[in-house]
DNA sequence: CTACATGCAAAGAGTTTGCAGCCCA
DNA sequence: TGGGCTGCAAACTCTTTGCATGTAG
C-alpha cells in the first residue's frame, strides 16, 4: 500500500470507519496537483460511484481532517489537509485560474496570530486568498 | 440624500446605470453592522422586490466595486466594499458565528505583498479569514 | 452476522434566464 | 420615447435525504 493510502486507512480505522471502495476512490481522486472544485471531484468519481457517496465522503473526510475546503473566489475547492500536506496558502490567478501554492511564512503566521491575540481571539485556523495575475499571464499580457 | 446614498448614486451614474428602486433597496439592506449572507439579504429584500432583482443587483454591485463577497466558512457573505468602507479583515467565531472586524494592519498587508511579489505575482486583492473563538465565547466556556 | 455504507430516486436549496411589461433618464 | 430594468415563472445546478440493499469487519 502506498504511503498516503496507508495514512488514510489509519485515520479511518482510528475513527472506526470502514475502508470502503467509494471512500478509496474519492481519496485517490483528491491526490492531484491542485485543489479541485466539488464539480471536478464529482466528474472524476461519478463514473465509478454515486454522487451521494461523493458528498458523504467529502463530509466525512472533512470531519476527520483528511481534507479541507479552501476558498477560491466565491466557491470552495477541496484539497487534502495539512496532515497529508503542509500548512500553506495560495495565490490564485484571475486570468488563467491557476492556483499557486505559497511557501509557509512564519512572519506572516506570527503577525496573524498577534492580531488575533490582541482582540482576545483564540485562533483555530485561518485561510488567506490572494487574487491577482501570475507571472505567466503577465508575460502574455505585455506581448 | 445621505452620504453613502450619494456616493452610491454617483457610482451608478458614472457607469450609466439607472438608480432604481430595486437597487436602492438592496443597497440599503447592505448597510448593516455585519456582513450578511445572500440568504439574509434575500430575506430582507424579497418583501419589496423579486429575488432575481436581488441577485442581479448583487452581481452589478460587485462589478462596480460597491460590494464584495467575503468567504465566511464554506459560504460567502456580502458587505459594502472598501470604497464605502475601509480595507480590513475579519475574525469569525465558530461558536457564536459572530464576525469581528480587524483593524487594518500595514505590517500584515506589507508581508502579503512581499510574499506575492517574491513569486512574481501581481496582486489585485486578497482576503483573510481567521476562524476561532471570540472573547465572549471563551468566557462562557470557562464557567 | 450485523452495523455501517452505498446506490437510487426524489426532494430541497440556491441561482440563473427568457420574456413581456414597466420606468428612469 | 427608448433602452435598460423588473417581476414572474420556469429551468438548472448543486446538495441532501430516506430507504432498501449490499458489504466490511
Amino acid at each position: 500500500m502506498t504511503e498516503p493510502n496507508l495514512q488514510f486507512a489509519l485515520v479511518l480505522h482510528e475513527h472506526n470507519k470502514s475502508i470502503t471502495n467509494a471512500r478509496h476512490i474519492v481519496f485517490t481522486a483528491l491526490q492531484a496537483q491542485e485543489p479541485m472544485s466539488m464539480k471536478e471531484l464529482v466528474e472524476k468519481c461519478v463514473i465509478h460511484i454515486d454522487r451521494a457517496s461523493i458528498y458523504r465522503s467529502v463530509e466525512l473526510f472533512e470531519q476527520l481532517g483528511i481534507l479541507q475546503r479552501l476558498q477560491i473566489g466565491w466557491k470552495y475547492k477541496l484539497e487534502l489537509s495539512s496532515s497529508f500536506n503542509y500548512h500553506h496558502h495560495h495565490l490564485t490567478c484571475t486570468r488563467c485560474n491557476g492556483i499557486i501554492p505559497l511557501p509557509e511564512d512564519s512572519q506572516l503566521e506570527k503577525r496573524l496570530e498577534y492580531l488575533a491575540a490582541k482582540m482576545n481571539f483564540k485562533t483555530i485556523d485561518h485561510q488567506i486568498e490572494i487574487k491577482g495575475i501570475c507571472k505567466k499571464c503577465q508575460t502574455k499580457e505585455t506581448r
